[in-house]
Parts: structure tokens; C-alpha cells; sequence
DNA sequence: TTGAAAGCGCTAACAG
DNA sequence: CTGTTAGCGCTTTCAA
């Protein structure tokens, strides 16, 4: 009913002209104390709000970011939105997200429907599908098209533009080091596919805490797991595999686990096993979400701080929209172990 | 560098008139066969996209729909953006997602924000802030103001518009009963404080469950978990409170909890006193999320379908824009209940 | 079949 | 100090 008031709509009543209201709402100097009291006394009676499809088109820029992220029901990915949404609002921006999930197709749908001159920049962690594909043209394009993109997590080494990482070797070396300073032995590692790069950093940063301290490491006791079926398929082939290896291997001592899916298959596992965390295996994951904290033991984990990740990419574009001349740069955020007694 | 392309350039570029390549592209008939073809196959190969923000002010609609969550770290609301999202793309419509984080101030904030020209709806599940408030005019304002609102979940029956909610009652009935047949007679109930209105909903369908059972509950049985501090804190005392009670009351067969995180602690305070589920006690949460299918064993839980209710309130919503006079409507969904073995 | 012109709501350079 | 005017990119009516 009481629909949205215009700049034109206040002239008329006032009987000034547009202009004059436009300026006495910037509390322009060059207009005198009087009108302009009244226009914005008039003004905020009637609640009056510049529509923002007018600013935007006069300014050529929505002030609006778009976020997109390979699933939405995720742990980890919600915090980063979290983050993001937090410094974009501070800084006068609104966010809209999309989800790709996980396929290459979506995620070029996505990001074109929303090149349009609506977005003014783009946060994105590539959809495995994508890294798949090896097929990162549709970023690339973006990049070139004037609109600035930064790559967060899931990064791409061959792209040239600002990013935010996690120092994904290092905590893997960290959290194997750690088992191995406990006394631990043979530590399975649980992780993804080859062509994640996330995956491959952190079976490095395990190789590396094995070299470091001597230890040759075997072969076999990296399990990767699939990808290929359904989520539940995966899981419980890799649960199969988990369980042929610990029953074959029963001086396993120690699980490292790339995510919390996989480490709560391992404490399946382990139960059924009647193995006991911490006392007969250390068990330890990346990416401190809901799962570790509410098993039972709760897992220690490898925090990746989705949250400070999300504030760290939105203030890369936003600098860089300032600023689009700028270097490129990437930001590497080191994990933290949260420490739940599962070592 | 290659920067947007217009109408205005591609009408100087073919010498014809803004208008026609306008018309062209829109494969009207008014033009002719030749000129829609020259001028399409150029806009084509120069890659034209309409600038959303002028057709946006032109029509004085930018399809855009604003959520507005609670949180965004929670699997339930996560599954209903994703169902907001799929309709909505379905449908042209584009999605942003604000939290309040249960906050009634940035409840308000964000509306308010959104409800410029830019958003054509809202789909909102009000903060717990808000609830306890009970100021609810920010969003009745909304609805006055000619932007309807779509509250799903969290509803307030004060409110005239669209509404899609769980039957909690029936849900937690159901649960109940389910656990009555099993010849469980001592249940706890862990809810929320009194003022969100779904715990007390769940609350009800509890005692009809021991009333049809002719079963006498014990007050003392439904324990309502403190929403005042922390998010630690309100469960560490849960836990306490929880263990309280099975220790004082050892002939406790069965729990059900409104959420996830209340389960969880309660299988942490069940494996600490040694007793087994399903065994000694059947345990069943509300909310299919990650932390009951992936802790041990899995919670049995009251899947309220997310996804589902993301899109039906993205139905109802597209379907209010397309005749703003259709009377309102409340769609209800039925919990599920997903048997994990843990009853 | 094509084009001129007005207008969506706002800003800003320029004139008065 | 205030107003006129042009223009952002597009749609649409009306005229040619």
C-alpha cells in the first residue's frame, strides 16, 4: 500500500526541483539550511530510500558479490559464507550465493547468469567436477572480462589472480608429527582422489613428517577414497577397506583422515573392531566442524577457519575492486589443532 | 578489457536504431527478417548479455529473493537454502542469503536493507532474538509495504502471509509413540526453552503420546536445555543436568531430543554411565543432519526435509509475485522418521 | 519494417 | 543557493 517514494515524488510535494531534493539528501552545502531541513524532515517521514537499481545502473557497479561454492550443506563452506557475509556487509556489500555442486556445468551456468553486470566480483572454490575437467576457462574468461575473481580452498594454480589457502601440507605434516611424537608408528592416512590438489598437499605433508623422523611409511596404508559413486557408496567402500585394513594390519596405531566424514567412518570402524581411541589408536582430521566435536570421543581436529577464510577473500575483492591494479596475492591461513583428547 | 557490450553500440556499429537491434533480439516480427539476423549474429559474436540492472529499473522488479536465516552453520537451514536456490534458479529468480544469527536487531537490519527495490520477496525463519522479543513489526511492516514474506520453520501465528512449517507435533508424536511400542516407559525428553514455539510444539506431541498410551510422564523427565549462554556452555550444563537425571533415575529407557546437538550430548552422557543404545535405552533426534548419521552408532532421527521446504517456500513465494492476491496459504510438512537401529 | 521519444530513479555538470 | 539537462541501458508506444 504505501509504496516506495521517489526522489520526483518528494519535488513535487516540496515544489523543488529533483535535483535539489538529491543534493539536500547528500546534505549538500550548496544548499541552504532551510530547504534542506525540510526536504529531509519530508524525506524521512515518509521513509524514503534511494532505489538502488537507480544507483546502481548510474554507477555502473550493484556493490554485490558472488559467492560460489561447491555444496552449501557443508560444515566448512557455511562458515566461509559466514565470513564473507560479515565483511562484505561491513563494507556495504550484499552477497549472493550459489552452490555448483560439485558439477563443472553448473558452476560455468552459475557464473555466467550472474556475470552480468549485476556482480561485481567473485569469491569461488572450484567444484571437483571442474578440477576434473581440468577445465577452468569460464574463470579465466571472467578474469579477462574485467570482473575480478578470488579462489579460496580448492585454488588453481595455473590462474593467475588473488587467492586464500590453507597450508594444507603443512597441517597434515603438523598433525602426523604430532602422532608420531606420541609414539604412533603406522598411521593410516584416509584421503581423496589424486586430482584434489587439497588431497595431494596433505598426503605430502604426511610423507614429509615420515622422512623427517625416519620412518618409512607404507604404500598400502594410504586408502583413498572414491569418488565416483553416490556419497553413502563411497563411504561405505571406503568403511570396507578401512575395516580389511586394520583387521590385516593390527599394529595400526594412528588415523589421519582429510575430512570429517571419513574420520567418523574410521570411529565406526574402530567400534565395531572394539578398538579404543586415543588408548590403542590415534585418530585425528582435518576440518573442525560439527561431526568432530559431537562424536563420541570427540576427534581432534585440524581447524581450517572457514570463517576467517570467507573475511580473508572478501577483503582480497574488495581491495582489489578498489584497487584494480594491484598485485596479485595469496593469503595462506595455517590450520590449528584443536586438541579433543582423541591422540 | 573486453568490456560489456550494448544496445547503443551495436545500433551505431549496424547503423540502425537502438530500438530495432532491442526488438531484433527479441526476435519480434515487427522487424525484418534480414536485419534480426545481421543484428543477432552480431550481438551473438560479441557476446551481448542486457544489462540486468536497466531491465531490472524498467520493470521495476530485479527477481531477486532475500533470505533471511538464523544461522548458516546449521545443516537444516543449509538443505532449505538449497531448495530456495534450486526453485529459484528454476524460475529466474536469484537468491540472497542473509543470517541474523539469531540476533532481532540484525534480523531488523537485514530486512531493512533488503527491502529497497532490490528484493521482490523474502523467505524468513525468524531469529530466536526475535521470538523472545516478540516484536514481529519489522516484518508486518514488510508485508504492508507491499513485499510479501514467506516465514517457514520458525513461524508467528500473529502474522498473515505464506507459511510452510514441520508438524512437530505430529513428529515428536510419532517419535514418542515409536519408543512407547517398543516398550520404552521412562523417556526424557530434551527441548528448548519455553519460547520457541517448535519446542513446545514437540513438547506437546510427547504427552500426547504418554496420554494416548495411558502412560503418566514425569515432569521431571522433559529437561529444557538453557539458551542463555554459549552455545558450550547451555550444553555443558545439558550434560550435567542429563547425567543428573540417568543416574538419578536408572530405570531411564529412552530419550528423545528436538535437535541434533542435544542428541549427541546425550550419547556422550549414556557412554560415560557404560549404558548401551538401543540396548539399555532408544535414543531419537529430530533433524536428519550430518552429526546423527555419522556418530555411533546413528541416531534415528525426525528428518524434517529441508530441501522440500526450501522449495515449497520458494513456490509459495513465486507464486504470491505472480498474483498478489491469492489467498495465504500454509503448506505442512510431515516429519520422517529415518530408523537408524539406535531405537 | 524501422525509428524517435519518453520514461524507469538517480546523479552530476553546468547554468542561472 | 536552486534548477535544467543529459545520461546510465533498456523497453515500449506511437509515428513514420
Amino acid at each position: 500500500m504505501n509504496q516506495k517514494i521517489t526522489l520526483k515524488q518528494i519535488a513535487k510535494e516540496l515544489d523543488v526541483s529533483i535535483s535539489t531534493v538529491s543534493k539536500a539528501l547528500k546534505d549538500s552545502k550548496e544548499i541552504g539550511e532551510e530547504t534542506k531541513k525540510k526536504i529531509q524532515a519530508f524525506a524521512k517521514y515518509y521513509k524514503y530510500r534511494p532505489n538502488p537499481l537507480a544507483v546502481s545502473l548510474k554507477n555502473n557497479t550493484a556493490k554485490i558479490i558472488g559467492v560460489i561454492i561447491p555444496e552449501i550443506v557443508h560444515h566448512f563452506f557455511a562458515e566461509v559464507i559466514n565470513g564473507v557475509e560479515k565483511t562484505a556487509s561491513e563494507n556495504g556489500y550484499t552477497v549472493i550465493i550459489t552452490s555448483s555442486n560439485e558439477q563443472f556445468e553448473k558452476e560455468v551456468a552459475n557464473i555466467s547468469s550472474l556475470s552480468d553486470s549485476l556482480i561485481d566480483g567473485f569469491i569461488i572454490s572450484v567444484s571437483k567436477g571442474t578440477l576434473k575437467e581440468k577445465n577452468y576457462e569460464h574463470i579465466s574468461d571472467t578474469i579477462e572480462l574485467g570482473i575480478p575473481v578470488v579462489l579460496f580452498d580448492r585454488t588453481i594454480d595455473d590462474i593467475e589472480c588473488d587467492k586464500v589457502m590453507v597450508n594444507d601440507r603443512l597441517g597434515a605434516y603438523e598433525g602426523t608429527s604430532k602422532l608420531i611424537n606420541k609414539g604412533r608408528r603406522k598411521i593410516i592416512l584416509i584421503t581423496t582422489e589424486d586430482y584434489i590438489s587439497i588431497g595431494n598437499e596433505r598426503t605430502q605433508g604426511y610423507i614429509e613428517a615420515h622422512d623427517e623422523a625416519n620412518i618409512n611409511y607404507q604404500q598400502d596404508l594410504i586408502i583413498k577414497c572414491q569418488e565416483k559413486g553416490s556419497r553413502e557408496k563411497n563411504l561405505s567402500s571406503l568403511e570396507k577397506n578401512l575395516e580389511k585394513s586394520l583387521t590385516l594390519n593390527s599394529d595400526i596405531d594412528g588415523i589421519i583422515a582429510v575430512n570429517e566424514s571419513y574420520a567418523a567412518v574410521a570411529l565406526k570402524v574402530l567400534g565395531k573392531l572394539n578398538i579404543k581411541v586415543p588408548e590403542n589408536v590415534s585418530l585425528i582430521c582435518f576440518s573442525d566442524g560439527v561431526i568432530s566435536q559431537f562424536s563420541t570421543p570427540p576427534i581432534s581436529a585440524l581447524s581450517q577457519h572457514g570463517e576467517l577464510m570467507g573475511r580473508k577473500a572478501a577483503n582480497l575483492l574488495i581491495e582489489r575492486l578498489k584497487n584494480p591494479e594491484r598485485d596479485f596475492q595469496t593469503d595462506v591461513i595455517e590450520c590449528t589443532l584443536i586438541d579433543r583428547n582423541s591422540i
